[in-house]
DNA sequence: CTGAAAGCGCTTACAG
DNA sequence: CTGAAAGCGCTTACAG
């Protein structure tokens, strides 16, 4: 390593030692100013401090977590966010938490082959807590973050494993809120367009759609794969209705993303939305609401969803051995837009 | 600091002190083995690497920060991302800058006035290098970047400061392309749908487009402020189409989603994209090429933009005081869609 | 080519 | 309540 690469001394940040020599101090003494639970007298507390502000010290973050283990990062692993729901979580969560004193260390795997070789880079900067978004884990990196002492919350995702924390929507609920909107409106031929088949999200939203429209005594939905949460995935599934044994008058999709392509798939069919079939998504995303879609579908709580994890992240942060806990938050109103329309008795 | 707050010993590190005992080695020579350029015999480094590999030693990155003052970190710094180019940079930014070995740290400002903030808190981090997306600085930020040693880039944003770093697409280019494509499809009554007045991108989009018509011989375009880059500046823009002396037959909108917004305005006034207005938009989102918008667009020529920028990370990570530089990529083609439509000569 | 020693910037027992 | 000393996990002159 050349002399170039070192910064150049001129611009040297201060340290604690320097500090202390300013204040005639002893660099002990500095240090436990800044940590409210040591023992200082108040003055020499308040001048540390106040001196500290005057002359731009700011404690190395990298020689603090050398001896306290702890780093204040938060890993967030993000894979597919084509969902404009995930960008928003993304910079929201982050925000939070720089709130808070921690920082966000980012790491993307496009690929999810990908993810394992991620998260293990990430380790490296032992964060004290992993978040991961929209993301399918092995349960061996799982395993080596908690290895690693760095405890893990899915947001929004489950994987299913006992141990595990967790933030969601109750996407049970969710699902049983649109099977009931939709009977209500006199809907008896219900559809699922299904997303990505391993997606908690996909399979709980399913799960409580098909099994509330038995127990209200029609039909159990007929399922279309989509198989992953995009525009195109929804638009090609419509293309199946056809084969179907009857066309549906009610479709009910993972998401919004898929619902706004179901919706123009079905239209270039030659139906029409919400005439011959009612369409309802998940989500609530922006453009949800705006007049070329006007879709009618189920808010996620996305603000309390955020305020949950915040407040988790910082539990686990402090204590990385409480046991698995998954908060699952109780989805937001159903709202109800150009994409439904109520059926006549027949 | 309570015991409890401390990682369960058990699980501790390996470190450069446990594998030099493990291989017999002084930690010296142990640790030279990880560095290329230091002079270590073949056979010993050979040993190394393989033990290292085989019982899991990784460098505690923060121990060879404080020695080494270079932290492989970036810091990626984003404000207003609902525009669905930004999570797409942003995610595959990092994606690239993991294989180049560097880890980003994200610092997110939803409001402009606290930018400043969050980098302060950034600098803390010493990253090697400073990514600023989507957002305005103030120059007291960038002078505090500089004072820390970290460079900045300004991705696709530029503040117009004589030393910054820069990479954008030649935003100008892209506004004449449009003029001369909208002009040679028979468009005599041109306007420019601006969005946030002080971003570079919009600047600059106006420029080339508005002096490009000028050139050419036609009116100057008019000009409608929509204020940002949002969906609803662009419905609430085509509002004020009334207000112009005359109304235009084709609108260069400042990107995509307000084209997408405008468009939606126009026809909510009783007026026809593309029979009475053509709208041109700018970045091609996925979203732009959907049947509900098919909207022709100027695409950004997004994978150079990544690759230069990731190169030029590189290089300014090796080299912070290197002197400002902008990178200017040429625009990607107009991709002609359904929101265009030939005059007749009149 | 290798090792012992110093030191990066902190925190925290341990004495006083 | 404060200070001197040890030590976190590394790298790097300095000797040999």
């Amino acid at each position: 390593m050349t002399v170039i690469d070192q910064k150049s001394p001129s611009r040297r940040r201060v340290t604690v030692k320097d500090l202390a020599k300013d204040l005639g101090m002893s660099v002990s003494t500095v240090s436990r100013a800044f940590y409210p639970e040591a023992i200082v007298a108040p003055a020499t507390r308040k001048l540390v401090l106040e001196r500290a502000r005057a002359i731009g010290y700011k404690a190395n973050p990298y020689a603090q977590s050398l001896i306290t283990k702890r780093t204040q990062i938060v890993g967030l692993v993000v894979a597919d966010i084509t969902n404009p729901f995930y960008p928003e979580v993304m910079t929201r969560l982050t925000a939070d938490l720089q709130v808070l004193g921690m920082n966000v260390m980012l790491v993307s795997a496009n690929a999810t082959e990908k993810v394992d070789d991620a998260v293990h880079l990430l380790l490296t900067y032992q964060p004290d807590l992993v978040i991961i978004l929209a993301a399918a884990l092995s349960s061996r990196a799982v395993q080596e973050c908690s290895e690693a002492g760095s405890p893990c919350i899915f947001f929004n995702r489950l994987s299913g494993d006992a141990a595990e924390h967790g933030v969601t929507c109750d996407n049970v609920a969710g699902g049983i809120n649109v099977a009931d909107y939709l009977i209500d409106l006199g809907h008896q031929r219900l559809l699922y367009v299904a997303a990505f088949p391993e997606a908690s999200t996909n399979v709980e939203r399913r799960k409580g759609f098909c099994e509330r429209a038995v127990e209200r005594g029609i039909a159990a939905p007929s399922v279309i794969e989509a198989g992953s949460f995009s525009y195109e995935a929804g638009f090609a599934a419509a293309k199946k209705i056809g084969e179907l044994p009857e066309v549906p008058d009610a479709a009910f999709c993972a998401n919004d993303i898929v619902a706004i392509g179901f919706i123009e798939g079905v239209r270039s069919l030659g139906l029409s939305v919400p005439d011959d079939i009612s369409v309802v998504g998940f989500d609530d995303i922006a453009m949800a609401a705006w007049p070329q879609h006007s879709l009618t579908t189920v808010r996620q709580p996305i603000d309390r969803m955020l305020a949950v994890t915040v407040e988790f992240a910082r539990k686990l942060a402090g204590d990385p051995e409480a046991p698995g806990e998954v908060h699952r938050i109780p989805p937001g109103p159903l709202i109800e837009r150009g994409t439904t329309k109520r059926r006549r008795a027949r």
